[in-house]
DNA sequence: TCCTGTATGTCAGAACTTTGACATAGCCCA
DNA sequence: TGGGCTATGTCAAAGTTCTGACATACAGGA
């Protein structure tokens, strides 16, 4: 019954959905990249400021998990954009250990600046798609990660 | 908060295609590290295995386009791969200068091992999705990946 | 109070990947 | 025949990310 006509199974192992998964992110990366190297930022780095402009006040490690990297990686990134101006942390914490970062007048501006560019990848991708079908993929990218996440 | 209607492009970045793709891949990412390292092999390393299996004779540039890195990261992994006994490649090419890998017996063997655990995973990803949706999913990856890429 | 558990930040080293560069091999066409 | 073009393999160096380890900070319960 699993030879239903709809789905058929590929036995080669570029057309299961992992492969394919993995071939759009390596595209969508790619683009990305060239988009945000004119810009001196790496995709981690714009991820972060993206994330703090609507999230003031993350730590590395709420930046770290919302990127899906490890907090050692996100110190990392962290430190390249304070080095670069575009965002401030307190040297000590108020509370707890986690330190609040914020986006400083120049992080807000570099992003606004890469917005552009980066919006341009993902109209391309959104205009790749059927709109009647955007809902429906977004609701699916969810389930397979929720599904592996557990 | 997702009472947005179908067409609504989400204010919030979390909820774009680019970082849903990305989420997705992630939990995948994570889910094969884990599985395959208890077989002794990276994602890259368990991607040539398949490959090869599916393509005798693919060279490290074939292989490298194929598992969507660079050739000398395809370099490193293949000598990972042959020191470890599961692929031979000839010393000398006799054509050009690509140099076609075929598995080992000890390849097969290997990749009959992990295929078990690796196939679970992607049997998670099937079933959260409904599958009347798959054929569409995969049709619309596929498409991303194109938009991106030209 | 103390102690266990959980969460965070950070250091150090290893592993992996990429960029840049160079040499070689075949193809095509003037 | 020869020159340009493309593709491939590989080395070296830099960049990025991860694993492992340790110290600190808070919450909660014995």
């Amino acid at each position: 019954m699993k030879e239903s006509l709809p789905t058929a199974p590929a036995k080669d192992v570029t057309g299961h959905v992992g492969y394919l998964l993995k071939r759009a992110q390596a595209a969508l990366r790619g683009a990305m990249d060239k988009a945000l190297r004119e810009h001196g930022l790496t995709v981690p780095q714009y991820a972060t400021l993206e994330l703090l402009a609507l999230h003031p006040g993350m730590s590395n490690a709420d930046l770290a998990r919302a990127t899906f990297v490890t907090r050692q990686s996100g110190n990392v990134v962290l430190r390249g954009l304070q080095e670069a101006g575009l965002i401030t942390r307190p040297a000590i914490a108020d509370h707890g250990r986690a330190r609040p970062a914020h986006l400083t007048e120049e992080g807000h501006a570099r992003l606004e600046a890469v917005q552009t560019a980066v919006y341009a990848i993902e109209q391309r991708m959104v205009e790749a798609i059927p709109p009647q079908r955007m809902a429906v993929l977004l609701t699916d990218l969810d389930r397979i990660a929720a599904a592996l996440e557990e």
